[in-house]
DNA sequence: TAATCCCGCCACCTT
DNA sequence: AAGGTGGCGGGATTA
C-alpha cells in the first residue's frame, strides 16, 4: 500500500512537471526504462530494434521519463484510468535494472559505431528477462480492491519491447490466473493470490490426465529403445485418455500448454520434467506427433513456457544426467506439494502460507469443495450457458478460453480469508448441495461481472462473508422466483465467453470432467427441487451476491444487471452494517453510489446467524431469521422469472447504496 | 553440436 | 478494413 502510494506521489509529481510533454503514442517505442533516449536516439542499439519511430529528444532520462511519455501517450480517460490505479511505474527489478544499467555503461562508453554490430547480449532480450521486467511492474498480491489493468500497449512500450512478446508472457500468466484478459489489448492484474489453488487443481486435473503415468511410460521407453523421438509418439498405453480426451488441436494454444506442462511438474513425483518429455506428452494429445518438426516446434513453445515459469520462480532449470549424457531439464520449486489426493480426486489441501497471509486456515471445508472445484467449474459456467436465458450483449467478451481457467475461478473463496464454511445451515445446503460451494462462483461470473476478470473475486467475498463473520447473517440474497431458474445458480448471460469455453472443454483435457460435471448437475438439481419444495419460501433463491471486495470486482451496471433481469437486491443486516454491500462504481458513475434498479424482485435478508445444526440435508428455514422477506415490485411476483426481461427503463426501483469501499463503509 | 529462443511473418479473429 | 492475437518456424546465439 505505501509503495503504491508512493508511486501515486511520483505520478502525481511526474504529471504536474510534465505539462510540456506532448508526444505522440508511437508503436515500438523503445524509449522504456531500460533505455536512454538522450544519449542514442535513433540508432539505439540496444533493445529490441522494432520498428519505431523518432524517439522525443531532449528528453532527460528519470527514472519516471518514460513515465512521462506513456502517460502522454495514454488518451486522457486512460489517464486518468491509470493514475488512480498507479499502474505506470518504473521498473523496479533491481538484477535487471544493475544489468541494464551496465549495458548501457559500457554502450556508453563505446562509440555506437562499435556498438553497432556488437549486438546486445541475447540475454538482454531474453523472454524470461522480459518477463521478470513485467512482473516487477505489479505486485505479487494486490490489494484486492485495488484492480490493476494492463494495457498491452502500454507495458510493451515500458519494457521497450514488440506487443508479440508480451502475449508471450501474458498468456502464460494467463494460464495461471495471474492475469485474466478484459478487453482488446487490456488485462486485469490479479496476482498471486490464487495461484495456490490454481496449483492445486492442475495438479488434480493433471492427475486426472494421468501425466503421471505418461511421463512414466515414456521414460521407460526411452531406457528400452534408446531413441524417445522415434518410437511411437502415438504410444498405445494411452488409449484410454486419447478416447477419452477426445483429442483436438485446440491444444496448441500457449495457454493451455502451459496449463499442461504446469501439470506435468506437480504430479510429477521428482518435480523434475524434460522438455523432450514434455514436448512428447503434449505431443501426444494432439495426435500429431512421430513429427519431428512438430516436437521442434513444440520444445520452442515450452521453452517460452519455462522461461515464464521460472521468471514467477516456479521452475528452475537444472541438468539430468542420464546414461546418454546430460540432459537439460526443469525443475519445479514453487509452492504445492498436492500429493496426498485420494483416488477420487478430493485432495487434502497441503498448502501452507506460502501463497500469500491470507492463505492461513483452510481445512476441511476447503477438502470438501476441492473434490469438485477441478471438476465442477468448467462444466458450471457451460451449464449455466445452456440454461442461460438472458442474451443481453455481453459488453466486455472476456475470454474464458481455457477450461481449466474458468475452472480455477472457482479457487479463491474460501483459502483467502480462510474461514471454514457453515455445513449446516440452510444456505449452506441450498447453495452447496452435496456439501460443494458452486453457486456464488456462478453467480459472480455470471452475473455480474465478467467471467474471466473480477470473478475470482466477487467469487471470493461472497463465500467469504456468508461464512466467515461470527454472527454471520444472510446479507444479501438474491432470486428469482424462478422455478425453472437453474438452481442454484443464476442465470447469466448468454455470452461468447461460454462458448469458447464450451468449446475447449470438448476439446480435449476436460471432457472426462465435463461429463462427471453433468452427472453432479443432475444430481445437484434433483436436490435442489427436494429443496424447494421443503421450502418454498426460499424457492427460486438463485445467488448470494458478495457483499464485501465490491468495489475491486463486481462491474455493476443498470443495463446488464437489467439485461439478466437482476430481480432482487438483499440489505445489509445490522450486523453487516459496517461492510458493503455492493461496492463498485458504475461505468459512467462515480458519484460513489451504485444504482440498482430492481424489478420484481423476491428477496431476503436477515440480521441473525444463519448458521444452524442443522444437517444439509434437513436445511431449516427457520433458522434465517430474515428481517424481512417478501417481493420488492407492488405486485407480487406478477413478474417474478428469467422470462421476464426487463429493460433498465421498465426496472422497478432504483436503490442507492452508499459507496463502501473494502473496509470502510 | 546441441540447446536456446529471438524475431517477426502472417493467418485468423475482433472490432 | 484495420487492428488485435498468437501459431509458427527460420536461423542466430549460447552453452
Amino acid at each position: 500500500l505505501d509503495l503504491n502510494c508512493f508511486r501515486a506521489v511520483i505520478f502525481y509529481t511526474e504529471n504536474i512537471c510534465s505539462e510540456r510533454t506532448i508526444l505522440t503514442p508511437l508503436k515500438g517505442d523503445v524509449s522504456g526504462f531500460l533505455a536512454r533516449p538522450k544519449a542514442f536516439t535513433p540508432e539505439r542499439v540496444h533493445i529490441t530494434p522494432v520498428k519505431q519511430t523518432d524517439r522525443p529528444q531532449g528528453d532527460p532520462w528519470t527514472p519516471t521519463a518514460n513515465l512521462k511519455m506513456l502517460i502522454s501517450a495514454a488518451s486522457p480517460d486512460i489517464r486518468d484510468r491509470e493514475m488512480k490505479k498507479s499502474l505506470f511505474r518504473p521498473i523496479e527489478n533491481e538484477k535487471d535494472a544493475t544489468f541494464d544499467t551496465c549495458q548501457f555503461d559500457n554502450i556508453d562508453d563505446c562509440t555506437a559505431d562499435e556498438f553497432e554490430k556488437q549486438r546486445p547480449s541475447r540475454k538482454l532480450k531474453s523472454l524470461g528477462l522480459l518477463c521478470q521486467k513485467f512482473l516487477a511492474l505489479y505486485p505479487d498480491y494486490p490489494i484486492s480492491t485495488e484492480k490493476t489493468t494492463i494495457s498491452l500497449d502500454e507495458v510493451a512500450a515500458n519494457l521497450g519491447v514488440e506487443r508479440r512478446r508480451i502475449y508471450d508472457i501474458v498468456n502464460v500468466l494467463e494460464s495461471l490466473l495471474l492475469v485474466s484478459r478484459v478487453a482488446k489489448n487490456q488485462y486485469c492484474w490479479h496476482g498471486r493470490h490464487k495461484l495456490s489453488q490454481t496449483l492445486e487443481t492442475l495438479h488434480n486435473m493433471g492427475k486426472r490426465q494421468r501425466y503421471g503415468e505418461q511421463m512414466a511410460q515414456i521414460q521407460e521407453k526411452e531406457l528400452k529403445s534408446r531413441d524417445p523421438r522415434k518410437d511411437g509418439c502415438l504410444s498405445e498405453p494411452h488409449e484410454e485418455l486419447t478416447d477419452d480426451l477426445e483429442l483436438d488441436r485446440k491444444d496448441k494454444s500457449l495457454r493451455i500448454m502451459s496449463q499442461k506442462f504446469v501439470m506435468l511438474f506437480l504430479v510429477s513425483k521428482t518435480k523434475i520434467v524434460t522438455l523432450d518429455v514434455a514436448a512428447k506428452i503434449l505431443i501426444e494429445e494432439s495426435q500429431d506427433a512421430s513429427d519431428q518438426s512438430k516436437f521442434k516446434t513444440k520444445v520452442r513453445r515450452l521453452y517460452d513456457i519455462a522461461n515464464v515459469l521460472t521468471s514467477l520462480g516456479l521452475i528452475k532449470k537444472i541438468h539430468v544426467t542420464e546414461e546418454r549424457g546430460r540432459k537439460p531439464a526443469f525443475k519445479w520449486i514453487g509452492p504445492g506439494d498436492f500429493r496426498s489426493s485420494s483416488d477420487n480426486g478430493s485432495a487434502v489441501f497441503e498448502e501452507r502460507l506460502d501463497t500469500g497471509p491470507q492463505l492461513a486456515s483452510c481445512g476441511k471445508q476447503k477438502m470438501a469443495r476441492h473434490s469438485s472445484f477441478n471438476v465442477i467449474p468448467t462444466t458450471t459456467v457451460i451449464q449455466r450457458r445452456v440454461n442461460s436465458a438472458p442474451s443481453s450483449p455481453h459488453q466486455a467478451k472476456g475470454r474464458c478460453e481455457l477450461p481449466a481457467v474458468s475452472a480455477l475461478n472457482y479457487s479463491t473463496a474460501v483459502p483467502s480469508f480462510g474461514h471454514p464454511l457453515p455445513k449446516t445451515d440452510l444456505l449452506y445446503s441450498a447453495l452447496y448441495p452435496n456439501g460443494v460451494m458452486r453457486c456464488p462462483p456462478t453467480v459472480s461470473t455470471g452475473l455480474l461481472t465478467q467471467p474471466t476478470d473480477s470473478a475470482p473475486f466477487s467469487t471470493q467475498s461472497s463465500l467469504v462473508y456468508f461464512s466467515s463473520l461470527p454472527p454471520s447473517p444472510i446479507f444479501m440474497v438474491c432470486g428469482k422466483g424462478a422455478p425453472q431458474s437453474a438452481y442454484p445458480r443464476v442465470e447469466g448471460p448468454r455470452s461468447p465467453t461460454y462458448t469458447e469455453a464450451e468449446a475447449h472443454l470438448k476439446s480435449g483435457v476436460l471432457k472426462r470432467i465435463l461429463i462427471e460435471e453433468q452427472e453432479q448437475e443432475k444430481e445437484q438439481t434433483s436436490k435442489k427441487q427436494k429443496i424447494d419444495k421443503a421450502h418454498p419460501g426460499l424457492n427460486g433463491l438463485n445467488f448470494l451476491v458478495p457483499a464485501s471486495h465490491a468495489g475491486s470486482g463486481l462491474a455493476l451496471s443498470p443495463s446488464r444487471l437489467a439485461s439478466v433481469a437482476v430481480p432482487c437486491v438483499v440489505l445489509p443486516s445490522t450486523a453487516l452494517s459496517s461492510f458493503p454491500v455492493i461496492g463498485g462504481t458504475l461505468p459512467g458513475n462515480d458519484t460513489g453510489s451504485v444504482n440498482l434498479k430492481i424489478s420484481s424482485a423476491h428477496f431476503l435478508f436477515g440480521a441473525q446467524p444463519v448458521v444452524s445444526s442443522r444437517s444439509p440435508d434437513r436445511p431449516a428455514c427457520q433458522d434465517i431469521p430474515a428481517a424481512y422477506t417478501g417481493n420488492l415490485q407492488p405486485e407480487p411476483d406478477s413478474s417474478c422469472g428469467a422470462d421476464n426481461p426487463k429493460s433498465p427503463e421498465s426496472m422497478g426501483r432504483s436503490f442507492v447504496f452508499p459507496r463502501m469501499h473494502h473496509e470502510v463503509s
